[in-house]
Order: C-alpha cells, then sequence, then structure tokens
DNA sequence: GTATATTATCTTCCCAGGAAGACATATGGT
DNA sequence: ACCATATGTCTTCCTGGGAAGATAATATAC
C-alpha cells in the first residue's frame, strides 16, 4: 500500500506539517508513469532503428496521407520542438535516406521534407509494431478504467489548453 | 470536440485502417500533460535560481529530516537518474554552495551529501512555491476527478511495478 | 521601387544527462 | 594473507534538444 510516491508524502508530511502536500500523489505518480511509459516506446524505436525524434518525425509525415511530405516549420509545430531540433532530426534521417528534401515550389526559402520508399516503408512497420507495443501497455486498465483515464486527462488537457 | 490528439488520432484511422489506434489517445495525452506540467514546474523552480535536477536533489535531502544528508548514490536511487548525473547535480549545488560533500564515516569511498544553511532555506522557499504551484494546476479537477485520476495512476503504476 | 519587417530554414553554441569506464576502497573466498 | 570481485564515486565522451542568431527570400509600407 505504501508505495515510492507515498512514503515522500509521508516524509513530507513529517518535515513540513505546514503544507498539504496531496497534489504531490497525482502529478509525481504522472511523471512517473509517463517517463516509463517513454521508455517502452522508446524500446520499440530502436528496434527499427529509430530515435524518438526520428520515429516522430517519420510518423508525422506518414499519417498525413499522400505524398507523404510537409515544410519542416510544419513539422517543427506539430512535433512541438524547435526548428533547430527538427533540422537535426531530418539531416539524421536524411543520411539514412528514411526522407528527402526538396525545395518548395514558389517560396524559395521553403523546403518540403517527404517520406521516400524506405521511410514509408520503416514507419509502417514500426508504427504497427507501437501501435501492438501501446496496446500491450494498455493491458494493465480494463475498459472502464480506459475510458475514465481518458476522459479525465482530456479534461485536463482541455483545461490547460493543450 | 477534436483536439489535437484526437485529429491526429483519425488521421491514422484514414491511413491505417488496420490499426486499432485508440490506445493513442490516452499515451498521448498522458504525455503532452506531462510535458506542459513539467514547464510549468520548471519555471516555479527557476524562480529560486534551481534547475529541475538541482531541485530533485535539495528536496530528496530535505525530507529525508535532520540532519538533511545522504550519499550520492543513494541520491542517485531515489531520484532515478545515473550516479555521473548526480555528481554534476552536486556540483553544481556545491558551486551554489547549497549543499556539502563530507566524506563518510567508515568508508573511504563514500561521500556524505548535506545542505548548507543557505540550502535548506533555498528549499525550504521553493517548496513552499512548488506546492502552492501543484494545487494551482489541480484546480483544474475537482476533488473528485482528483481522487479517481489519483486511484488510476496509482493502479497502472503499481501494474508496471513502480 | 526601395527600405523595413517578417518568415523559413539552418547553424552555432550550450547544457543536462546517459553510458562506459577509471579509480580507490572494501569484501569474501580460499 | 592474498587475490578476485564488488562497490561507491567521479570523469570522459557522446547525444539530443533549446536559444539565439545567421542567412536568404518574401511581404509590406511608403
Amino acid at each position: 500500500m505504501a508505495d515510492h510516491v507515498e512514503t515522500i508524502r509521508q516524509q513530507w508530511r513529517t518535515e513540513r506539517p505546514d503544507l498539504d502536500v496531496s497534489p504531490l500523489g497525482i502529478i509525481a505518480r504522472l511523471h512517473r508513469l509517463a517517463d516509463d511509459l517513454r521508455n517502452e516506446l522508446v524500446a520499440t524505436y530502436a528496434d527499427f532503428g529509430l530515435g524518438e525524434g526520428e520515429f516522430d518525425v517519420l510518423a508525422t509525415l506518414r499519417r498525413q496521407g499522400e505524398p507523404f511530405e510537409l515544410a519542416p516549420g510544419e513539422i517543427a509545430r506539430r512535433t512541438m520542438v524547435t526548428s533547430g531540433a527538427v533540422s537535426k532530426r531530418i539531416d539524421r534521417l536524411e543520411a539514412d535516406a528514411l526522407v528527402e528534401r526538396r525545395e518548395a515550389a514558389g517560396d524559395r526559402r521553403g523546403r518540403v521534407v517527404a517520406l521516400t520508399p524506405a521511410g514509408r516503408e520503416r514507419i509502417d512497420a514500426a508504427f504497427a509494431a507501437h501501435v501492438a507495443n501501446e496496446h500491450r501497455l494498455l493491458d494493465a486498465l480494463d475498459a472502464q478504467r480506459r475510458e475514465r483515464l481518458e476522459e479525465l486527462l482530456r479534461h485536463w488537457s482541455e483545461h490547460r489548453g493543450l
């Protein structure tokens, strides 16, 4: 019953009885769980020779549908990282011939990043494994719990404007 | 109704109708929320001149109670980072005179890291602000939702052996 | 039409942390 | 007592991403 987080909360209750530390339980557990799940997801990406950032870019391109291309800036917005990070992710993917950079039509500042056939194959295989992995991770929760958890996360996310 | 995550899920349903992508909603939202909350927490640490890692070390020492000290290896285990990361966190804290390293009694390999008075003051102030911050973040959820969410997170964490 | 501001991308520099190993000390088997 | 192994800490090297700015092209104001 006293898991690691609960122990910490109890220590704080002793040391700082002036503070109401009840929120620690939710936020700490959320972070621990997110880290743990991320590790599991990353392991699957690695099975396909991909880092998290690379997977994220390939998946973003793939789910756009044909012709599987986006501008770097658009990728940055959708993956919620800086343009610098996207540049480097694309560099790595390009070095592996999984994407290619082309010039954008009509704006000579712009580029278009597109999946290569090899990139499409890679992400299709990796994404199928990824989804299977997420199913496995969610096995911990029955249908009712999943539904409740999704509702709560969505509610909180919306409240925070995500 | 169609938030960002829901849009992504819908794109995948179109592109990969062979896959059941329902888990994406929970795991993606969990990660986005965790990232967003982390940003909020980090902003408060920064108000006290602390990074996340430094805050974590100081808080770990503080909640042990008197005399507010632990071995580096113990800190590494409790904060769930490598010993190398802890070494560097301690270097930074020591440079700010918030902790000090002493030799461990009885084992000349060992060290003891202890809060200085300045460290104790800093973390006491920072932690109070941190707790207030977490209360603010949790305002998004009413009492019933908090309880449900904590139960779900705890359940999932336990299932994963955390 | 020219100057200014804005936009898109990429580059440079920095930082935190991980992995692996160096190093010193301690422990256990024989 | 000796040697192999284990332990605790720190160091080195590497990687990924952020921040800020460089660069080039486009849009806007006048």
